[in-house]
DNA sequence: CGCACACTTCGATAAGGAACGAAGCATTGT
DNA sequence: ACAATGCTTCGTTCCTTATCGAAGTGTGCG
């Protein structure tokens, strides 16, 4: 009836946290599997499914199957955008107790995201990797450099098995809390597994966030020069 | 103490059309009272008084009162960025049918906005008033010219009479489909009334949508110089 | 004072949609 | 061929919320 732009639609397709969630992960313009989003959402695959169908009807992602993944991404950078005018008016999360303050912060400190690590300690990690120039970095993918490949081996990675793999190998991810993207993709997952391997990190029970231990934030200072965290 | 922004609440906000048209009628930074608001958005002043509640909760309105009136207004301009990001990449209006295409069609080319002017002629007659000076614009209201008190006297608009109203004289009302500002307010009003009175515009049965006719066709471009209606 | 008006709150109803279990489809690996 | 994986569809349950009638609060006017 109305030929005015459905403004109404739209919001109603972000207004929903799951969804809010899913276009958060996929705000750096990166192609994430179903399952990786539905992960980030904390929700199940048929749950998920539904959203993200929704989504892409709704005009904000597209999706591209590849073999029996599929990937969605946002349509346009003009979905990004929306979705950050609607940050920028957002009220801050409220923190109801001590308890969910000390969670959140927890939680914004580091987290996994799907499999790999998220948070202050998963951007740090990252950005150490870059200015180490263990990686380089474009829009859509990052690149390991022969360096990297030197360091990966040390850590026992496997980058040929790796790459063989049908995730895609090493993408960014853009953090929700600190605004920058982090290391995800089959290696960000390696990576992650490698520290808790070490006991550099250690989950928290029934909860995303993994707690830094201090052999590992002895281990981040000397092995990537990371002395910022706490 | 800060967390993630809450995206998906202010986004659920805006995601209800009645909310939605209601936001649309204050883009352009005016403040219009709960009644004007309630009847752009076609719904009962209860309904209508829910909704501006949790508008102004959420952060994206502000009221002050005024004798028995209530005034909304946008809290920040941001709220407008965020409503136009979301336009920018809604859907245009799905036509099912020829039948509905004709429809939104004349919707878009006049309609009625509570009680006053919209649509290509109602911005054409708006814009024609300023370049005869018969109005002059600031953010927040127009000014009746000299010229312009002739010319309503002309049209046997009482002005002394519609600024006894408690309405607002003259407020712009930003269009939908324009994205131009129109002539609302109890002046808007009385030029709809005598348009429909002199026969120049007539309603269309079960719409807002309004026709020109030809002698109004023919009397815009008269007294008014408009000369692009079709 | 009494009445009209602008708006809000309360209560009940009805519609919408988010969630997951179960089952189905397609692809990959052995 | 068989099993495992990734994802979707279906059906059910449950909760949220938009809406309006009725009643209440407060203001302005004669």
């Amino acid at each position: 009836m109305h030929t005015d732009p459905d403004v109404a639609s739209v919001a109603l397709l972000i207004g929903d946290p799951t969804r809010a969630a899913m276009l958060a992960a996929l705000l750096g313009g990166q192609a994430l599997p179903a399952g990786e989003l539905a992960a980030c959402a904390q929700i199940s695959p048929q749950t998920a499914s539904t959203h993200l169908a929704k989504l892409v009807g709704g005009g904000l992602l597209t999706m591209t199957t590849t073999g029996r993944h599929r990937y969605y991404r946002l349509k346009s950078p003009e979905v990004g955008a929306a979705w950050e005018a609607l940050a920028r008016i957002a009220p801050r999360a409220r923190v109801r107790s001590l308890r969910a303050s000390e969670e959140a912060r927890a939680l914004r400190f580091a987290r996994t995201c799907y499999d790999h690590l998220a948070g202050v300690v998963g951007v740090a990690i990252t950005q150490a990797m870059l200015n180490k120039q263990l990686l380089t970095a474009d829009a859509q993918t990052y690149h390991v450099t022969e360096a990297g490949t030197l360091w990966c081996a040390g850590w026992g990675i496997d980058l040929g098995q790796l790459r063989q793999s049908r995730r895609h190998f090493a993408t960014p991810c853009l953090d929700w809390s600190e605004r920058h993207p982090h290391l995800a993709g089959a290696l960000g997952a390696a990576v992650a597994q490698k520290l808790f391997e070490r006991g550099w990190i250690v989950r928290v029970s029934s909860s995303r966030a993994v707690c830094l231990t201090a052999p590992g934030r002895e281990g981040l200072r000397r092995e990537l020069n990371i002395n910022s965290l706490q």
